[in-house]
DNA sequence: TTAATAGTGTCTATGAGACAGTATGCC
DNA sequence: GGCATACTGTCTCATAGACACTATTAA
């Protein structure tokens, strides 16, 4: 490590916010009300503060922008994104997070910076999607990858259910992120077989068409073995 | 996106180099011949430079420190270390790179900064190890357990290897990082029935004791479905 | 011939995937 | 009763894991 050297880029944060809502992935989006890319459809996020660690910073930056109360059940970090050129102010670094949230209200965040809302993922994939600022279409791509992927072996998915949910709900979850059909009796009989995923908790959920369905919360487990095959 | 402020911090890369070597995981550390931490074991590493991208300087700081003729295989962006005191000297954000090679020459670097050379992992996580400066012991920890992840679902294991090795030698490189033994017979059978794993030369291996070994090179497959079971 | 390593074959238990039927509510 | 959804059960095929034997060299 070579000797000391005056700073030469920004840190900033950018978060993933993703949830599931009407059947559907959505992505927490802002519309940047300040230049560059004023107008345009951008991630949360902002500049590190001196001495603010990066998950405190990705949490500030979620709250200032989204007033979304309760914090999003998982954060973790997704990659940095330093190239050169990626912003046009200057040299950034982006250490961008992930987070899934269950289906929370829409976010009231209108800042005169930023106005937030949710879009279905849908919107921003395909080729009549708005564009997204900066590099930030290749953050959403490695976000969404890396959650369809966790869910494979790893019990995240229920991160996206509310407290209480159905193992309908959460085959839906599975469904909606990976964009595929998964058979409801396989399915249920492996998510009740691994020990920990799901705790019954004796309840019944009525009122709706059909039998009534059992109610679960997460269980304790983190890791899925065997995975859940995609 | 908040307002333009000054940079706060300086950008760093820091290299988990590993390799197999004498039937034992290595690690690539330098001693530090400067302040702070002079004396002590760190990763190989430095500040990014003006309009340098993360990758590239890895491999500089890479060549500067270890003077090892050519690339490792494959380098990939590990993790971003940032808390706030991580380094004495004032704040500094590292982005980490995990970096796998072949058994290399011992490394010449020798510069008045820093001196390289291969060390066991075993040397470092133990009580007995030298401790490593920073929170490069973190860094390696997340590095080693990656490694030991991605084998289970990639084909990176040949990364350790020759560019001809034979299938015991691929077996020894998952014995040596995940620390525990495999059945000869079922990891054949698992490497040989899997489509694009390893490719057959049509030579032969002779001079040693034993039956001769066949040789293979890596395939072009990246992903291994099913994973092979730590 | 013996030691040492490479490679092949077989059996079994487990689990994924495909599929049919039963249970229990609301209208 | 009819409909909609929840849940249980069965069969088959693939494969991981355990284990024994044969093949081919050097000393």
């Amino acid at each position: 490590m070579s000797d000391w050297e005056p700073p030469i880029a920004n840190i900033a944060v950018d978060l993933v916010v993703l949830t599931v809502r009407q059947d559907a992935l959505h992505l927490l989006v802002i519309e940047r009300g300040i230049e560059p890319y004023r107008g345009a459809l951008a991630l949360p996020g902002g500049f590190v503060q001196e001495d603010e660690d990066l998950p405190d910073a990705a949490r500030r930056e979620l709250m200032e922008e989204t007033r979304i109360p309760g914090a999003p059940l998982h954060l973790e970090q997704l990659r940095t994104y330093a190239e050169p050129g990626r912003d046009p102010r200057g040299r950034v670094i982006s250490v961008a997070y992930l987070a899934l949230a269950p289906n929370l209200p829409t976010p009231t965040g209108d800042t005169d910076a930023a106005r937030a809302f949710w879009m279905p993922v849908s919107r921003l994939t395909g080729a009549t999607g708005r564009p997204l600022a900066f590099d930030h279409a290749n953050i959403v791509r490695d976000g969404i990858e890396r959650a369809r992927s966790k869910l494979e072996y790893t019990t995240l998915a229920t991160t996206f259910c509310p407290e209480r949910f159905t193992i309908t709900e959460l085959r839906r979850v599975y469904e909606v992120v990976w964009g595929a059909r998964l058979d409801a009796r396989n399915f249920q009989r492996k998510v009740l077989s691994t020990e920990g995923f799901v705790v019954p908790t004796g309840e019944i959920r009525r009122g709706e068409a059909g039998r009534p369905a059992r109610l679960y919360t997460r269980g304790l487990a983190t890791n899925l073995f065997p995975p859940i095959a995609r």
